[in-house]
RNA sequence: CGGAGUAUAGCUCAGCCUGGUAGAGCACUACGUUCGGGACGUAGGGGUCGCAGGUUCAAAUCCUGCUACUCCGACCA
């Protein structure tokens, strides 16, 4: 490609509106423009990439022997009522009447379609397994667009749905596509994890999302450093506290502390560490009292683990403050489990304290020394905290890191679900009517490619992997209008590399050489070749890797095809 | 949805407090000089100052309402 037929976009300067890495170079390197609120249109350079990541996604799907189609964004309200979403989605699914008065909605996911499809179509055992997906425009009305194409409403997805007469039949797909996604991420050269996780709206019972790790990823994730163990912090399970209770040794005594809330304050007024303070939480009850939360002061709640507790509503809501000050007669800054009157759920590690400090359901007191059977009877003790870094691996073997992740792809075993609610049965050897049991598996494309820029960037631009590179090979010329030897060698070279089959990007503009480095380097090509008057006297180009730090000389001759070497050796680094 | 903030040229922003004929840098057009790390000169084009109303002789500037966007808290690929 010639670039003075281009149509580069670059930016010399950021877009106030972005706020992350990946939008601001993306924004910057003409890859995307915004149209709206979480709405991109995707330039033709940032088009380029966009494809190549779907060819891998499409590639690893074939090879795991599933079936490519497609289906309408647009999908009929029946059919999520029939699988009785349709109430429970939310307003993240956007719904509106055609001219008929008719309800539809844009597809934020497609089970529904493809268990109908399914239902229609899959009679007998003898069709199973099968596997189809689709790559393909989802809309989800999110709240909050954050973080350009990485959150946005409009998105491409790539999404899978297996079909199965029976568990072990599922479980040997789900691996499959497991390492598929796997695959994927390492093809596309990103540093990942993949870790078990929560279903949430999808539903299903066991499934695991993959994560490119990234300082700015929303999701915390943990593993171990010793052993096999990852989940999604929502997820991953706090073991029960190594040490035993110690005895009392401290009298129980109510102290004043004049608006002292929370307790990091506390922590300071009393001098005592956070993990020495009981944190009291009052969240809405099924019916409608309320149901009190206790962890240790320097501990996180898991909203999820909590939200399971019989008892507990569903999601987790917090209480209303005037609800708090009529049960508890405090403001919520100063609760305790003491001579508290509803159910108290406490966190295992709350088991092993003594002598702690928690609030009077007094305003303006606390009280301290207080200890378990002697003070108060016990609670039922459950884990209900986010795990923290150096705790203890579930499985035993290791400790756990907490580190920050993108969720690229999520895994599920969706059993029954939806083939029950829908009617989706085959008949089994015997003839029996049975329902088929989904898996479905989604990857986010469009955010694998701001994921990746996430992952490989520096001061100057982006850095990207050579499989997904919008170009492979840069060529910038010195003084292409004046050289005519100059102009020979970047016309031979060029035909050269593409005859190879290199995509290169030959820079024939007529702008200066420090333009040609900047946006070169902004958009990220692997490999830059400079040729000019210098080096043709000896016979060479300077060769330059994008992540390099220094250039180094190449000869002239068979210079396309130690290029095309390069490149290919780079393409496919599982 | 709650809280905070912003809205002036294609982009980044100044001007607003203290009302008086719309500004800078970058980008764009033309010509010239320049040409190995985002050059320079000269000349240009481009704005109903988010929208609507009000106060005033006079509003980008003060007041009211609306809209859009951004940021902070509960969802997800």
């Amino acid at each position: 490609m010639r670039l003075s037929r281009y149509p580069l976009m670059t930016l010399k300067e950021v877009p106030a509106s972005a706020e992350v890495v990946s939008q601001q170079l993306m924004l910057r390197a003409g890859m995307i423009r915004r149209l709206a609120s979480g709405l991109y249109s995707w330039l033709p350079l940032g088009l380029r990439v966009l494809r190549k990541v779907e060819r891998i996604v499409r590639e690893e799907m074939d090879a795991a022997g599933a079936f490519e189609m497609l289906m309408p964004v647009v999908q009929p309200a029946e059919l999520w009522e029939e699988s009785g979403r349709w109430d429970v989605f939310g307003p993240e699914l956007l719904r509106f009447v055609d001219r008929h008065h008719r309800g539809f909605c844009l597809g934020p996911t497609h089970e529904e379609v493809i268990t109908d499809m399914a239902r229609r179509e899959l009679r007998s055992y003898r069709q199973l397994p099968v596997t189809f997906y689709q790559i393909q425009t989802k809309f989800r009305d999110e709240i909050r667009p954050r973080f350009g194409v990485m959150r946005s409403r409009e998105f491409i997805m790539k999404d899978a749905y297996s079909f199965h007469l029976d568990q072990a039949c599922l479980e040997q797909t789900y691996q499959r596509m497991y390492q598929a996604y796997a695959a994927v991420c390492s093809r596309l050269g990103l540093r990942y994890r993949a870790v078990e996780a929560d279903t949430g709206a999808i539903g299903g019972s066991v499934s695991h999302e993959f994560h490119v790790l990234a300082d700015s990823g929303e999701d915390a994730i943990a593993y171990a450093d010793g052993g096999d163990y990852a989940a999604n912090v929502e997820m991953a399970s706090c073991a029960e506290p190594a040490q035993t209770r110690p005895a009392p040794a401290a009298e129980l005594e109510a102290v004043s502390t004049p608006d002292i809330r929370s307790i990091e304050a506390i922590s300071d007024f009393l001098d005592v560490r956070p993990d020495r303070c009981l944190k009291t939480l009052l969240v809405e009850g099924v019916e409608s009292g309320m149901v009190a939360l206790v962890i240790r002061g320097d501990h996180e709640l898991n909203p999820i683990k909590a939200a399971r507790l019989p008892g507990v509503a569903t999601p987790l809501k917090m209480a209303e403050a005037d609800k708090i000050t009529a049960a508890a007669g405090c403001e919520p800054g100063f609760l305790g489990p003491v001579g508290l009157d509803c159910p108290v759920y406490a966190d295992l590690a709350v088991s092993a304290m003594a002598d702690f400090v928690c609030g009077a359901n007094r305003v303006d007191q606390h009280l301290r020394g207080v200890n378990w059977v002697r003070d108060l009877p016990e609670p039922q003790f459950t884990d209900i905290r986010n795990a923290v870094d150096g705790d203890p691996s579930p499985d035993g073997r290791g400790t756990l890191r907490i580190a920050r992740g993108i969720e690229v792809g999520h895994v599920f075993q969706l059993g029954s679900k939806y083939s029950e609610s829908m009617g989706a049965t085959v008949l089994d050897a015997e003839g029996r009517e049975q329902p088929m049991l989904m898996g479905c598996y989604g990857i986010g494309v469009t955010r694998l490619v701001a994921a990746a820029i996430e992952q490989n960037n520096d001061e100057r631009g982006i850095v990207w992997p050579t499989p997904i590179a919008p170009f492979t090979v840069l060529l910038v010329p010195i003084n292409l209008h004046k050289s005519p030897r100059v102009q020979d060698a970047c016309e031979t070279l060029y035909t050269a590399l593409q005859s190879a089959g290199v995509e290169v990007l030959f820079d024939d503009r007529d702008a200066r050489p420090g333009v040609k480095f900047a946006d070169g380097e902004l958009i990220g090509i692997p490999h830059r070749v400079v040729i000019g008057e210098r080096g043709l006297d000896a016979g060479t180009v300077e060769y330059r890797r994008r992540d390099a730090a220094e250039s180094e000389d190449m000869p002239l001759a068979g210079l396309a095809s130690a290029l095309a070497e390069k490149v290919a050796a780079e393409m496919d680094q599982e």
